[in-house]
Parts: structure tokens; C-alpha cells; sequence
DNA sequence: CTGAAAGCGCTTACAG
DNA sequence: CTGAAAGCGCTTACAG
């Protein structure tokens, strides 16, 4: 047993190289490369030695020699570009991981996280990731209007997933999602869907004044929920609602909901962009001697392990965000192999009915 | 504009190597490359030209080529072994990293992370890190008995921060943390602190019959707080704490908790291992007519914002873990420059009293 | 202090 | 199908 003191020493075996493998088979360095890529020039027999070689000496690829050839490193890039003490509590990002390491862990690539306190910090990283080629390609989420990160990767020729609605509208951000299979596709889940439900449902309990706590405004993802919102309370004939936006925290989320229910009139239910603001709403309700779901009706949106642990329990919009990031990993995967990907929704929205939500109060 | 269904050229521009520089500067590409790696070899008037010309023609290091050279790659890694739905709302670990992040990013170092699903696939993801070279360090988490882990970071050569108390006892891991300074240093975070100040505290409310549902039984820091409870409840005059282990789930957390209020004697408090399970609990004593904190007092572990999503607030253990990821990110940087490291506790564990503790029932 | 040269491990035309 | 050779971008002895 090494004395614990002492620095890890590496074995002082060499690992062992193609030429290594080559010396061992009897052929040429090129036929063990050709062998190893799986490409034309070699008979199928010598492959299947070559290969057999290589495993029984212990023959790793090095990933810094292939990087060196300009072929795929093996590392997917994400930026993380919100408050650290934010994403602790999100776990939407966290499910988004797992899921995209369902898909790569197997294919033996890794993710590169780098969390980031500004947004020049982000395209910054960018720069230097392309200019040092240190990853196959990028995921790039909160996309807002004219997202100057998305002009930055095009020209830096970096493969990236952007994970944002399109927005229906005229496309103001000028890079809005390709119609075809493209180098920068877009991927969103549907949001849309999401919102309907939720609304369709409070109406049929009876409400019809009904607001709703966003986000961050300049997202486009706040934005598709927004116009859904809108669009579908004109369709069921509601009052206009109210809509205040927010930084997705604690507290901006206690403060939106405070002035909803101290206002005039007070509306009856609250949809909310994620559970933690809809998990404080209720204590904010609590202390404004308010019920619910008698008095007051609240909705969540993600469904994480949050709307499980408030009283009462949250119904919640559903999105499976684990299934998202296997969606999202395939993509990362078609783009470093070269290929282009379609862009689309993902998945559909569904409403996790709790005990948050009831019939609206009587006293209209 | 470029036609969206485009793919990105990659801009044509070849990327400016030290060659371009040594050419730009009129000097030698060695002298580009003393001046660059901070080697003697070069004047100071010289080596500011250089550095002037690198900068002005827009020159990246290219980290393939340096890591063919062994020198270092910029990565850490971070492999998870824990089942995703759990990692989704243990908020611990995306502080950790984010306060990892907070000194790794300013020096220009991502984080690989991997998520696996069997401690065999750990294994393999170390071999194949140490094999192709693809990180500079690694850190391990959730240290258990012997665990092979170690074994084979040490046989690897691959410099590693070990997240674990180091077990007083005799050391019954066989690599146990070294006295001095090592390339496989041990940090952990004072437990033993925070479970007397939340075992005192209780006491000094009348409680007498406390328990505690734990984490997963086999890592040491669940070990450490064990062993600190009892000791800390022998020294007080306390009867023996009821202890049962769980895998921090929400439903094995409930499960604990109803074994134990249903059980006789009834505890009167109970310290849980996370947030999680501590905001269960809450529920399950509603469940069963306990009104907290009048009849049960229950204190939670790590205080994350999930402690404030709860009613009552949950009194809590509080750890600073983006502080504690800062050191591990410190201490992986100065592995992978060839340090070593010295082991030992980080920071002082406090206790964030809220409204989940009160005064012992007085039937007692 | 400088400059020419070899080499890290791999891939890929190129001539046989 | 094979084998010898050049080259990816850098670092590092080595002779001047």
C-alpha cells in the first residue's frame, strides 16, 4: 500500500499507441487507424484482428491526437448564465443534465458546465471553446429577442442546439428557427399545450378572473406563454389577465403575488412559471388569511419534487424534462457527427391535478 | 444573413497558431512559446512583443495540442452516482458546482460532468478519463468503506479531492486521509459541529426522545453525523437516539418518519439527513394529526431554499456549500499544477432556527 | 538568449 | 488492399 503522502506516480507504464497495436498485429500504423474508424481499407478479417489486438493490449483512443486532427472531442458544451443560488433551486436544469447524460454517457461523451455571473462572460466562453475547438457543439438556452449569442455562434461556425420556442410572430430575432434540418436547430416543449390546459381547466371550475406570474420577460419561452395565455382567455371570452413578471426567485415571486391579492379585483386563480414561486404563494396566501384552494387557486409549471412537498400539494404544468434532455442530447449528437437536425416541439404539456386548485369561490 | 438551413462554414479563417505569431513577431516559434508558457529563455522587452502580437492576431492556445504535449487540459471531472430524480432536487450539488464554477471559470476551466447510473460505470469513466487524458483532476463524492474508488484513482495516477470526513476510527478505508499535504487530499464539511449545536438545541427545549433518519448508510459523513449524534447524546444524559437509513428519498423519508411516530416511545423530534426528507416529514405528521413543531419538532440538513417553501419553515442544519465548492475547486487546481494538497474540514456548520422546533410536549 | 529539429498520437492522401 | 510519409499545433532538449 503506497504511503499516503506520496503523489499518485502513474503507474510509469506507457499506455500503449496505434504503433504499438500495429507492432503487435503484424500491419501498418494506417491499417490499425483505418481498422479503429471503421473505414474502407482493410480486408474484414484484419479488422477483426486488429481489433481484438488492440483490445487485449488496453489501446485507448487519445482523445488530445484525434482533437488534433479536427475530429470530434468527445465534450458538449452548456453555459449556465443564471444566479448560482437560482439554479440550486431549479431543478429543471439538473433533470435536463441527467437526461442528456442518458444519451451520451453511452456514447462516452461528457458535458462541459461552465456557470457564468453575465452574459459577456457567456459569449466569451463561446469564443474561446471555438477558437481552442474543445467541444463538438453547444446547448444554448433563455433565448431572448435578437440574442446577440446566437449570431455569435453562427460566426464562430459552432453547432448549437438552441432550446427556445420559435415565437410565432414575424420572427424578430432574425435567426428564428430554420424550416429545414440546420447546423442550429430549435427545440422547445409546448408550452402552448401547457397553458391551454391549465386555463381550460380553471374555467371549468368556474373562474374567469385569472392572472399569472411569468418569469423573465425578455425569454422568448416567456413570451410563447404569455401570448398562449392571452390568445386563449380572449377564445374563452375572459377579462384580460393580469400578468406580472419576475427573476423566477422567491422573492419577486412573493411580491408579484402579493399585489395580485391586495388588488382590485382579486383574481381567483394564479398560474405561476415554476413551482417555487407557486410553492411561496402559498405562504404568501397564508398570511392574507386567504385559503387555498377555496379562496385562492394556484398553479405551478415543470412538476418538479417542489410540488410534492408544499400543503396543500401543487397541481403543477407537467413537462418531461428528463425525456427533453435525451431529445436534446441525440441533437448535440447528429450536430458533432456533422449532420443537420430538424427543429420542432417536443413532448406534450400536462396538467398534474393536485390540491392547489378548486372550484372558484362562490362570491364572485 | 446567413439562409437559416445553412450550415455554419467554420468562417474559412484559419485560426492563428504560434507559428503565425513567430512570423508576425519576426522571432523563433520557441521564443513565442517560452514567452507564452511565462520561461525563462526570453527577454523581457521581447517577450512583451510577443505577447503584444498573440493578442493583436487574435492567437488561442490550442488545448489538443497541449494536452498531446501532457501538460494541462482545463477540465475537472465530476461524476454523479446518484439516481437523477434524487440529484433533480438535492440542491447540494449544483451549489457545489456553482461555487466550483466560481473559481474554476475565471481560470478558464470547465467541468466535465458524468452521470452514471452503477458504480462500475464510475469505474470505467475514471479509466477512460485517466487513459486519454481528458481531465486534470477529479473529485469523489460520497466515500463509503473501502471503497474501490479510491483504490483505483490511486493505481490510475489521477490526482483527486475526496468529499469525505476521514472516520476517526482506525481508518478501516486503508486510504484513509493522509496527515500531510497529498495528491488525493480529503475535504469535508463539520458535521460533527452541526449535529451537536441541533442535538443542544433540542435539548435545551426539553427534548429527550430524538431521533434521526438518515442517508445512505454506508458513506462516511452519514457515518460521522451517527456517530456524532450518539456521542452528543451519551454526553447529555440522552437515551439511546432511534436511527433509521434511507436513500434521502422523499418516500423512504416518509416511510422512516411514520415507522417512527407510530413506533413506542414516540420521538418528540427527529433530525433528518436533507431538506427533502425533512419537508416530508411535515406532511406525514399532518397525516397522522402531529401538529408541528407543538407535538414533533423536526430539524432538516443542508438548509436549501426548500426549507422556506415549507409550512412551517424548517429549522435547519446550514451548510455553506458554494463556499465549500470553492475550496474544492482550489485544491483541484492546485493538483492539477502539480501540488499537494492538505486535508481537512472546511467551515463551520450553523444552525437556522425557524418554525419547525418548539418546546417538548409537556406530557412528556 | 536564439533557431532548427524532433516528437507527442493520430489521420489521411499518396504511391505501390 | 498495404506501407512510408507528411502534418495537426504545440513543447522542449540541443547546438549555436
Amino acid at each position: 500500500m503506497a504511503s499516503p503522502g506520496e503523489a499518485p506516480t502513474g503507474s510509469g507504464k506507457r499506455r500503449p499507441t496505434i504503433s504499438d497495436v500495429a507492432r503487435a498485429a503484424g500491419v501498418a500504423k494506417s491499417a490499425v487507424s483505418y481498422a479503429l474508424n471503421d473505414k474502407p481499407g482493410v480486408s474484414k478479417e484484419k479488422r477483426r484482428h486488429i481489433l481484438a489486438v488492440a483490445e487485449r493490449i488496453g489501446w485507448q483512443p487519445s482523445s488530445a491526437a484525434r482533437a488534433l486532427m479536427g475530429t470530434r472531442v468527445g465534450l458538449m458544451g452548456l453555459v449556465l448564465n443564471r444566479p448560482a443560488r437560482l439554479l440550486g433551486l431549479e431543478p429543471f436544469y439538473m433533470e435536463l443534465i441527467s437526461g442528456m447524460q442518458e444519451v451520451l454517457g453511452p456514447l462516452d461523451i461528457a458535458l462541459a458546465l461552465q456557470i457564468v455571473e453575465a452574459g459577456a462572460d457567456e459569449l466569451a466562453v463561446y469564443r474561446s471553446w471555438a477558437a481552442k475547438r474543445e467541444v463538438d457543439a453547444v446547448v444554448v438556452t433563455d433565448i431572448s429577442q435578437r440574442d446577440p449569442r446566437l449570431a455569435l455562434l453562427r460566426d464562430l461556425g459552432l453547432p448549437a442546439v438552441v432550446l427556445s420556442p420559435p415565437l410565432a410572430q414575424a420572427d424578430p430575432t432574425g435567426f428564428g428557427p430554420p424550416e429545414q434540418a440546420s447546423a442550429m436547430p430549435w427545440l422547445w416543449t409546448d408550452d402552448i399545450t401547457g397553458m391551454r390546459m391549465a386555463l381550460r381547466y380553471l374555467v371549468a371550475l368556474g373562474h374567469r378572473r385569472i392572472a399569472r406570474v411569468a418569469g423573465i420577460s425578455r425569454y422568448l419561452h416567456t413570451t410563447a406563454r404569455t401570448t398562449a395565455l392571452r390568445q386563449e382567455a380572449a377564445r374563452l371570452g375572459l377579462p384580460e389577465p393580469a400578468i406580472l413578471t419576475t427573476d423566477y426567485s422567491q422573492e419577486q415571486g412573493a411580491d408579484a403575488t402579493r399585489s395580485l391579492l391586495i388588488g382590485q379585483p382579486r383574481p381567483t386563480a394564479i398560474i405561476y412559471d415554476n413551482d417555487v414561486m407557486a410553492a411561496t404563494a402559498l405562504q404568501v396566501a397564508r398570511e392574507l388569511h386567504l385559503e387555498v384552494p377555496r379562496q385562492l387557486s394556484v398553479i405551478a409549471w415543470d412538476d418538479s419534487m417542489i410540488a410534492h412537498l408544499t400543503a396543500p400539494k401543487l397541481t403543477s404544468i407537467k413537462v418531461d424534462v428528463h425525456a427533453y434532455g435525451m431529445r436534446v442530447a441525440s441533437a448535440l449528437d447528429g450536430l458533432a457527427e456533422g449532420s443537420l437536425v430538424e427543429s420542432g416541439p417536443f413532448g406534450l404539456a400536462g396538467l398534474e391535478v393536485r390540491d392547489s386548485t378548486g372550484a372558484a369561490p362562490a362570491a364572485d
